[in-house]
DNA sequence: TATGAATGAGCTTTCATTCAT
DNA sequence: TATGAATGAAAGCTCATTCAT
């Protein structure tokens, strides 16, 4: 049951936004009452978080796995990238609800989801500073930034991707890290 | 008083949030009562929009002046991204209630503003399409996905970008730009 | 002006109700301000005091003539019912907003319309008590329900009648007297 | 719980009318909370249709017991009227409810009142052709507009009926009927 | 005569939450 | 585990009215 109550209010979340989705919403999509819904979570809030929780700890786990291995930089860029498309892919409304409604968790419960994704941004941070270290990429990078412009990018597309469009998550992907490797200019 | 509750409203929705700022509070915050709101705005929902179209229009207003210079390519990508970054800076919280609170405004005026942004995405995209032509850029890009990835980057600034920060919108901006010209890649 | 707004007034009230009509509607219908409004009536109920006056003193007026000439009663019954039909007919919405908005005039201003209209059904009660006494009427009638009784046969008209229907005012009140002179029963 | 906040309501609306009486007005009469009002009921206009259902499906169900008794039509006609007149007795409140604010239902709702205060109306002009056709009443009456005058005598009666009056509700159907047979013409 | 800005009280409705069963 | 009745606080909004200009 928690389960289900989890599954469907992504989907009302992600559809509907958080605050525009009652518990009434979701207990009635279930065929169940409030009480069930208060029997399984203390809060609404509480739900958020552990919607948020899953995500973001999916998220660093697979990132964690990724750059364990002794792949070039590139390839861990990469390995990132499409791991997070992938995630946008599969998991969309998923995806929307943690980038979107994360304002509505309570101070303690921000701060720790906070802390999460910034420890997610300082691992890719690493990667490009390893890569830079290696002779893969530029000495020049300012590391931090550029760390926030890939990120923004690939999570921006949580706005537009579209599963069922002309290109995957894969095809993306690529386009992506061609972009982000070598840039715009003729050569 | 219209500009002035427009100004508060602007702060608190993008401090608190849309949905969390009840027009109360935002009366309060100027002294007068929930009447005065209504005698000039006929719903919350309008100054949503009011403060939605006031973004978009002046962003679409500078790109387009942008765009009809004779400069380079190179020099009319950076000067728009400058000047979304410019407007995060000055803005930072319309920026904040733009991208983030897009969803509470009805179907109509959202697709009002969904037109507009996709009219931004695409004078971004021909902006791209002309330097391929002119041997600037590379041939082998895919304008779209490139275009959104641009855009991902530098809208996705207003999540971190802290005018009292230790770069300002003139750095991050160079640093965006070189990032995108050249790339991760070294040579 | 005071004549537009009673005139504009008693469509939008008997159109939608008096509750239902805002001060703001009607002036809007006339292209005219809230402070106008205010300027010739002191207060909404004192607007509709105005309506009822006009139609109960007119009704009251229209009576008096009636009674003083010399016809029979039933001439005369019959006259006061065409002369309450010829109302409704001509001040269709007039007659809606007198019987269905009275509860919302004030105490003192119900005390006065309520006394006039039990004028008029005091002399309704006198015509009918005229007609027995003559020898026209039936003697064993009671005077005061059969008066309530025709009263609200013909008031009632105000809920259907149409002045763009099969019957007119005239056809109906003649049927309306047939039916009272002569009743059901065959002889 | 629901049964006690029809009851009340019924006597606060016939008191002091629809617009007039408050959620909040009907609750504290009751010593709950509004949140109770809305756990039973979807609107204040779901409330007042229950009201008139109840109303006029009894009416109705009274009418037709009545009309399929073998009694002379004479008969039908009082018991109808008798019945009406039962009815504004016992529920006089329900009968201003349902005469007076009908103009705030919904149009779906109101469209269902009228469909069924009409079969109401048919019913009875069936009652009265039959009479005709039975020979016991007059050959040359406009059933309709008869009909029509009858139904707006008796339903009057909820403007002036005193249930703790001189004449009861069984003496007025008396004098109502005998007026409508025989007519006010001494003969 | 008329305007327009502002008020303030009140309205219907929503909703997260509680709790005895 | 689950229900269902009830709460209470707050929300968005309406509207008759006032008053300086």
């Amino acid at each position: 049951m928690k389960e289900k109550i989890i599954e469907v209010s992504i989907g009302m979340f992600g559809q509907n936004g958080f605050t525009e989705t009652s518990i009434q919403d979701i207990v009635e999509s279930l065929g169940v009452t409030k009480g069930t819904f208060y029997y399984y979570f203390k809060s609404k809030e509480e739900l958020l978080m552990e919607i948020h929780l899953r995500y973001i700890d999916d998220l660093l786990q697979s990132q964690k796995e990724i750059l364990e291995t002794k792949n070039s930089s590139e390839q861990k860029l990469y390995d990132i990238v499409y791991m997070i498309m992938k995630h946008i892919e599969g998991h969309g409304q998923s995806a929307r609800v943690f980038f979107r409604e994360m304002q509505h968790l309570n101070e303690e419960h921000l701060d720790d989801i906070f802390h999460k994704r910034d420890q997610f941004r300082k691992n890719m941070n690493q990667a490009i500073q390893e890569g830079i270290d290696s002779g893969e990429f530029r000495q020049d990078l300012n590391v931090e930034i550029v760390s926030l412009a890939i990120l923004g990018a690939v999570n921006w597309s949580y706005h537009w991707f579209d599963p069922k469009g002309k290109l995957d998550e894969k095809a993306v992907s690529t386009i992506y890290i061609d972009f982000m490797l070598n840039g715009l200019k003729s050569t």
